[in-house]
DNA sequence: ATGCATGAGAT
DNA sequence: TCTCATGCATA
């Protein structure tokens, strides 16, 4: 499957497994819509609908992290009420959010506008290590192990960092990353709903044919392109790959494979 | 909104 | 050494 208009390594994308959206637990069909252990419903609901009361209100997510903080000791990020309004927390943990979020939003939405004075929390010592970039083919050879191994062993770690080129440590936690975000969306079909969104429906590969690639790389050059859905509409992207024969060996099972 | 990171508690 | 909750920093 090379250039030309062909190549249509399609691939739909689509291996919905028979999903375990609801991990049982919720026999109460009494919706006290509090203390009680919410549904994935319940949850989707008031998320979306907390939102919408925060944004009227005129309250940004770190308005609220602080207001928890002042409200009720617990200060929370703007990540992540960002990811508590997007599903994007484990069941559990949006469960313990919903009740301080839920007294936060009739708190607000009773008193006056006055905003509560905001205070800042001296930023602690921690010298965090800088944010390593990984790039984006690096990034795809790791997405094509964890296909394999989701659980690499210390050693297999060592060595898959070796040859990336990378530290150990950032692939480690590059793994541990990576389950737990496969995780995080399993409880929430909304969220699964949009995830979906950004796997790659097929894809097309060949050699470089622009004008200006043309003659220059033709042998080590490859153009790939994924077509794929964002917020409903089709995109397709395409990247130029300038890889030694192992690496497209690893792109190309990337991109055949069930991404 | 999200990628890489930290730290506490579980294994 | 992992999982989980969480966030700084940055896209």
């Amino acid at each position: 499957m090379l250039s030309q208009a062909g190549a249509q390594s399609l691939h739909s994308g689509l291996r919905d497994t028979p999903e375990l959206s609801d991990h049982g637990q919720q026999h109460h069909s009494h919706d006290h819509s509090d203390e009680d252990t919410p549904t994935s419903d319940d949850l989707e609901q008031f998320a979306k609908q907390f939102k919408q009361r925060r944004i009227k209100l005129g309250f940004t997510q770190a308005d609220v992290g602080l207001a928890l903080g002042t409200l009720y000791g617990n200060v929370f990020s703007q990540t992540t009420i960002c990811r508590f309004e997007a599903l994007q927390l484990s069941f559990k943990n949006m469960c313990k959010l919903k009740p301080l979020l839920n007294k936060w939003l009739e708190e607000a939405d009773s008193s006056t506008g006055s905003p509560t004075s905001i205070d800042k929390i001296a930023a602690q010592g921690r010298k965090r290590k800088k944010r390593t970039s990984i790039e984006v083919s690096v990034k795809g050879a790791l997405e094509s192990h964890f296909l394999k191994c989701p659980k690499p062993s210390a050693q297999e770690i060592t060595s898959l960092a070796d040859s990336l080129q990378l530290e150990k440590e950032v692939v480690r936690v590059w793994f541990c990353n990576r389950r737990q975000k496969e995780k995080l969306c399993l409880h929430f079909p909304a969220v699964q709903r949009k995830r979906l969104v950004y796997k790659i429906n097929h894809f097309r590969f060949g050699p470089v044919r622009s004008s200006l690639q043309a003659g220059k790389h033709r042998t080590t050059n490859l153009f790939f392109s994924c077509y794929f859905e964002y917020r409903g509409d089709s995109r397709c992207r395409t990247i130029l790959t300038n890889l030694p024969e192992k690496k497209k060996k690893e792109v190309f099972a990337l991109n055949r494979g069930d991404w």
